[in-house]
DNA sequence: CCTAGCATATATCGACTTGGCATATCAGAT
DNA sequence: ATCTGATATGCCAAGTCGATATATGCTAGG
């Protein structure tokens, strides 16, 4: 699978038509957000040339007191490319965490900063988490179903261990619900 | 935190010196590789970046029947900026799947690929659990062990979810098992 | 009241990173 | 005899991130 900015926009498009802007929240704060990244820089770029290669239509939208839009919409060649994009392997997972590289390296820091960087991890985990959840009430098909329920899956698995291991954050659990 | 390959040149060197090549066998087969990612592009230089900075030394080691070899070793300057880059709250982690991405988009593909998707991301995820378990028989010391067991727990997860949604993977486990 | 910050909206640019390629030698498999 | 793979270092184009710039309107606090 060719996995870069441009799919993502295509496969993003190919449920609904969007501007650039919309596209990135979606991937910050939508169902893409635990499993997929991507900046403005990347982004808008991607847009200009899908555009010009006829992969995507774009149409002005005048908006009340605010800048015009771009909203963005995928052609059947989107849709063919896309199709194509998708017809290989996918790739290795690729996970990155600052917070392990830490953890390994706890001689080198404080007590202190060590409890400061589990509790933002635990605050973290429990932030996807409801995010996930509050997406599942609404309910939708397959793919969307099977992709929550996975990174629900993985995220739940982080945080009990990290409870597990650090007992101090229970007692925080039990303060918070208070 | 800073993390970038300079940090993590410094953070694995903190350890035991190494070349560039063991370097890059580490973050690859090693202990890191489920949570961090570096190419030779961008090991290579970082070196030679933080030699002249004086964080590292540098020492030629001749080797029968192979090219000579770079060994680094971390410097007193050296353990001071990593200490000082760990001062800094890790960033979120970062998770990228491009199997997600398809399993979303899985009307675009055929059943027959998807099948092979699914089965690539199993062997994936045995393959890591694997050498997790490999790592773990040795036995290592504090934060070695929190890392490891954080990985086991949330690809185990991932492994349990996945088999759970595709019965097929079972019946394939005890072929194998045969 | 007003002003500081935040959300909307698009775009660029420097710095970093990836992945492929080049180069060289030797061991073991075919 | 040849080819693949491991050891070993390094460069470069292309892709990407994060910060910054620009412009406007809404909202909440001082």
């Amino acid at each position: 699978m060719t996995m870069n900015v441009r799919t993502l926009c295509l496969g993003i498009l190919s449920f609904k038509e969007a501007s650039g802007y919309e596209l990135k929240k979606e991937i910050e704060d939508g169902m893409y957000s635990h499993f997929i990244d991507a900046s403005f820089g990347s982004i808008y770029p991607a847009l200009t040339q899908l555009n010009v290669e006829g992969l995507l239509t774009v149409r002005s939208q005048e908006q009340a007191g605010r800048p015009d839009k771009k909203v963005y919409a995928i052609t059947e060649m989107g849709r063919a490319n896309l199709a194509k994009s998708l017809a290989v392997l996918p790739a290795k997972d690729k996970f990155k965490s600052e917070f392990l590289f830490e953890m390994l390296l706890q001689h080198f820091v404080s007590k202190d900063h060590l409890d400061k960087a589990v509790d933002k991890q635990h605050a973290d985990l429990v932030e996807d988490l409801e995010r996930i959840a509050d997406k599942r009430q609404i309910g939708c098909a397959d793919g969307a179903s099977f992709v929550m329920g996975y990174g629900e899956s993985v995220l739940r698995a982080a945080l009990n261990y990290l409870e597990a291991q650090c007992p101090r954050l229970k007692k925080q659990k039990l303060k918070a619900a208070e």
